[in-house]
DNA sequence: TTCGTTGTTTATAATTATTCTAAAGAAGAT
DNA sequence: ATCTTCTTTAGAATAATTATAAACAACGAA
């Protein structure tokens, strides 16, 4: 089956209708092998690059929060004017290149397992994420 | 010596001069037992509220870039709108209670020692943050 | 197929946090 | 007191994001 059919069945099972522009920017996210991080705009240009059609900037709004809801997408904690997404939706931390503005997944291997010793009543542990910062 | 004089000192020694602006935003924010965490939106009320006087929003703004800048802040790295600082300009973690969108230190001994295992050439790490997200 | 419904896209306007500008004011040096 | 430099401020500009509402496309039922 090829990739186009198999965004199409998971938009439906979603209930999301399979539109061109959506289909178009699942190919851009998913169809890689590694994680992709990246920023509205980065995704809003890559669109146009790799599809050659252009779909509206808020429609990519709409589509990257509708795929966040469902947990296709994850947001990545950083400080920057731009918000980041993430398509490793699984719990792992990151290396921040400060000055590249990149993104870098860790295993979490690579960090070994965090033990948190501390808890507040009332309150449950959603995530625990490690945001390593890189400088030259 | 009044916390007043100690202010107008360490402004002298950071080559910004005393004003009266920046002497009450020192009130506000570094006359505290506890780390205080909080959005320039935060701060601009609460100097109305805790000091009388009102600031300019552009000076806030100028003075936090300022102290951040000096070292005497620290921007913290979660999603939100708005940016957040923290008075605790030493390395250490945070809780982040999502609903109630409040964020609450970390010793560094309620997380552990973090041992990164993996490296980026050319590249030296500057900080390692925890943020561990708080749900109901 | 056609039709009616509902969901989606889009251009554009609105909103919001932050930064910029430039003029008026205050602090420091002489 | 005078001069210089730094600071404050209101308001304008910028930039990311969200809202609006009209045109459009997908879907299901007839
Ligand atoms: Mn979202
Ligand atoms: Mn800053
Ligand atoms: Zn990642
Ligand atoms: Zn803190």
């Amino acid at each position: 089956m090829t990739s186009k059919q198999e965004f199409i069945k998971k938009l439906r099972n979603s209930s999301l209708r399979p539109t061109k522009q959506r289909i178009n920017i699942c190919e851009v996210l998913f169809n890689r092998d590694k994680t992709f991080h990246f920023t509205i705009n980065d995704l809003f240009n890559l669109i146009k690059d790799k599809t050659g059609e252009k779909v509206s900037l808020a429609t990519v709004y709409n589509t990257v929060h509708a795929f966040h809801k469902k947990g296709y997408l994850k947001e990545i904690p950083i400080n920057s004017n731009q918000t980041y997404f993430d398509t490793n939706v699984t719990d792992h931390h990151h290396f921040y290149d400060v000055k590249e503005e990149k993104l870098i997944d860790l295993k979490n291997e690579d960090v070994g397992p965090i033990e948190i010793q501390k808890s507040i009543p009332g309150k449950k542990i959603k995530s625990v994420e490690v945001l390593v910062k890189l400088e030259d």
